[in-house]
RNA sequence: GCGCCUGUAGCUCAGCUGGAUAGAGCAACUGGCUUCGAACCAGUAGGCCGGGGGUUCGAAUCCCUCCGGGCGCACCA
């Protein structure tokens, strides 16, 4: 509701100062700071005296004067040095409000976000957790605000990270594809790999002879042939079922995995290279460091012409880098590479949902994917400089459009607290005790593991609920205690803005004190359990609440100021969209739970004896929590029945 | 060296892309459970918004500069 008005507000106002002034500005709405200022101001005023060279408030008293009256607006006035506040009709709003009325959904083309793209070769970690929240959330977001949406999660199938592990299994273990089959069928998996991997990691740093060994595996991987490259699936395809089952505890799905074997084996790169040559988006060099390699000019990514910092896109042997085959991928997204995957089931999801993976065999499943108007690629801070070259490579094939609809949402790593560190018995240098956070290495076998954080959480949230629940079944509480633990694990990765590192630190992860996703829960489930507990049948409010009553209610300034405040959800979804900040979204969840729970200590809905105000009073819980429930929803929190 | 990010309460962070008296949570202190459940609430205390210049009606926010911290800058992904 509060949307709606601030949309016809917006465009009334800038109509009528285009044509009394012929200027076009954006107008902008804000909150006052002080309720009693108002329910909505406008600083026009001041946007307008940088170009009518004119004293601010001169013009806002002007414009108030002018303006013809706005549906819903009951008055306004001068403030400050050339504010214009406004004030609303109380009544008015709160019968739309009842009605349901809202903004219509813009319909743009189709979203392509893609997140997580975890390497398919051992658990996932903190770090992983942070981008698969990120990613869910904003696709709930723009989903919630009317979008359409495909969500995308990469495999890299064919990396290094895959075939040390092959390494580690083939020639540190001596373990026959038979053997590791067995092994990759029984649970923790990935587990078992994160170790391997650390191990061949440091093996490596001993015995340097072995590096050819992954270059052997490499080789075997690319051609496709062989015990290695067979490993090399068995590994990469029980370790994508090991993450696909983390992301899940989360509530994290998918539509589709685009892997890189199919971007090799459909000659997916062949095709964007003729392109990049036929259009000199790259060259080949001549001489210098890198003579015989095919590379873009730094020119066209950085702000240097610096041969050195040139970026290499074929090797001097012919084979692709990444970024080469990430172009290739990216000009797919949109639908510009002239082929497409064929498509397999990969599996269903408990609700239903199916997941598609690329294959390389044609199929009969008739479904399409990529194609996209718009590309967000979540991917944290330490690879920009790999997406500029990506965008740069887009730009230089002339696809500027394209370029500039694809948007690296970045976002800050995931770190660990010292004290932390201590706790997982990680040794810290006498330099980084002092750090306020430690990166740390997966590569060396380090960090937090997603299970293991998620099964602390539960373990922590059993404790509480177990506590207060006696009288509930086993299964009850568990269920509520992992609904808990997993809203306090989304929050807690979402409350942080993504330019900020989090400094990973248990004590505040495992906290359900305070600015957490339990807060939230636990306002709801009140909200819910009032009007649970009211005996009778809901009362038709659509017909109970006239105008009338709305007016004699809402002159309490403290109920008028809860009902702004529960209806907002769709001015934040839309506010935190533009700002490209799901934290901005938690944020807002977190307050309307506050201002819930005032409303909730101030007013005694079920002893009330005025009835008239005791319908209003459930109403308004009930916007409460369905406005609560729906803000839980975009963050992807499920409710628990009980905490 | 170049590029990106960052410095706000004791700690962890917001501050809606220039607006009114800079806000939350945690920690500390004082109170509140026979109430629609205290995973909560009310209150107290705590700030030269890193320093200095500039832009203007107005700066935590934009620009310059200095100081401090982080991350990038491969024929790895």
């Amino acid at each position: 509701m509060y949307q709606s008005l601030e949309s016809t507000i917006t465009s009334e106002v800038a109509a009528h100062v285009h044509i009394r002034y012929g200027i076009t500005l954006p107008v902008v709405i804000e909150q006052p700071k002080q309720s009693s200022f108002g329910e909505m101001a406008l600083p026009i005023a001041f946007q307008l005296a940088k170009e009518l060279r004119r004293a601010p408030k001169a013009i806002a008293t002007e414009l108030i004067e002018e303006l013809p009256a706005i549906d819903g607006v009951s008055k306004m006035e001068v403030a400050g040095n050339g504010y214009i506040n406004l004030r609303l009709n109380r009544a008015a709003y709160a019968i739309n409000a009842l009605a349901g009325i809202t903004v219509a959904a813009q319909t743009s083309g189709k979203i392509i976000v893609e997140h997580t793209n975890i390497n398919p070769n051992k658990a996932a970690h903190i770090g992983h957790l942070r981008n698969a929240i990120l990613g869910d959330t904003f696709v709930r977001m723009l989903r919630a605000a009317g979008n359409q949406v495909e969500v995308q999660n990469y495999i890299d199938n064919t990396g290094v990270q895959v075939a040390d592990v092959v390494v580690g299994f083939h020639y540190l273990e001596k373990k026959s594809t038979a053997e590791v089959k067995a092994l990759a069928a029984a649970p923790r998996f990935d587990y078992l790999c994160w170790d391997l991997y650390a191990r061949t990691s440091s093996y490596y740093t001993d015995h340097k002879e072995a590096l050819d060994w992954r270059a052997q595996t490499l080789h075997a991987i690319e051609a496709g042939e062989g015990e290695l490259a067979e490993l090399a699936t068995i590994v990469a395809d029980a370790i994508v079922a090991c993450h696909l089952k983390t992301m899940l505890r989360l509530g994290v799905v998918y539509d589709v995995l685009p892997r890189e074997s199919e971007i090799l084996h459909l000659q997916f790169w062949a095709k964007a290279f003729e392109l990049l040559k036929e259009r000199k988006a790259i060259e080949l060099a001549a001489e210098g460091k890198n003579k015989g390699c095919w590379v873009m000019r730094a020119e066209a990514f950085a702000s240097s012409d610096d041969e050195d910092m040139d970026k290499v896109i074929v090797r001097s042997n012919g084979t692709v880098t990444y970024v080469g085959k990430d172009i290739a991928y990216q000009m797919w997204k949109f639908g510009l590479l002239g082929k497409d995957f064929f498509y397999r089931l990969w599996h269903t999801y408990p609700d239903g949902k199916q997941l598609f993976a690329s294959s390389d065999v044609p199929a009969d499943a008739n479904h399409k994917f990529g194609a996209g108007s718009k590309v967000f690629n979540v991917i944290d801070s330490r690879q920009s400089y790999l997406q500029d070259v990506v965008v740069a490579g887009l730009k230089a094939l002339g696809f500027n459009e394209q370029a500039a609809n694809s948007i690296h949402f970045s976002y800050e790593m995931v770190a660990l607290s010292p004290r932390t560190c201590v706790e997982l018995d990680i040794d810290l240098s006498d330099e980084d005790k002092k750090r306020p956070y430690v990166e740390v290495s997966g590569r060396k076998g380090l960090g937090v593991k997603a299970d293991d954080l998620i099964d602390k959480l539960i373990e922590n949230a059993s404790r509480e609920v177990d506590a207060r629940h006696a009288d509930k079944s086993e299964a009850d509480r568990k269920k509520a205690a992992t609904a808990i633990a997993i809203g306090a694990l989304r929050y807690f990765m979402l409350k942080y803005t993504r330019t900020s590192v989090i400094a990973f630190d248990f004590q505040e992860a495992l906290s359900f004190e305070g600015e957490t996703g339990p807060y939230v829960l636990y306002a709801t489930i009140r909200s819910r359990n009032i009007l649970k507990k009211y005996g009778p049948e809901l009362p038709d409010f659509k017909s109970v609440l006239t105008a009338d009553v709305f007016s004699r209610q809402l002159q309490d300034e403290d109920l008028w100021q809860y009902i702004l405040a529960a209806t907002r959800l769709d001015s934040a979804i839309d506010k935190a969209l533009t700002a490209g900040e799901p934290a901005h979204m938690a944020r807002f969840a977190f307050q309307l739970a506050q201002s819930f729970t005032n409303f909730y200590h101030g007013y005694q809905v079920l002893s009330e004896q005025d009835k008239e105000k005791q319908v209003f009073l459930l109403w308004l819980t009930e916007q409460f929590r369905s406005q609560l429930e729906r803000a839980l929803g975009v963050l992807g929190v499920e409710m628990p029945d009980f905490m």
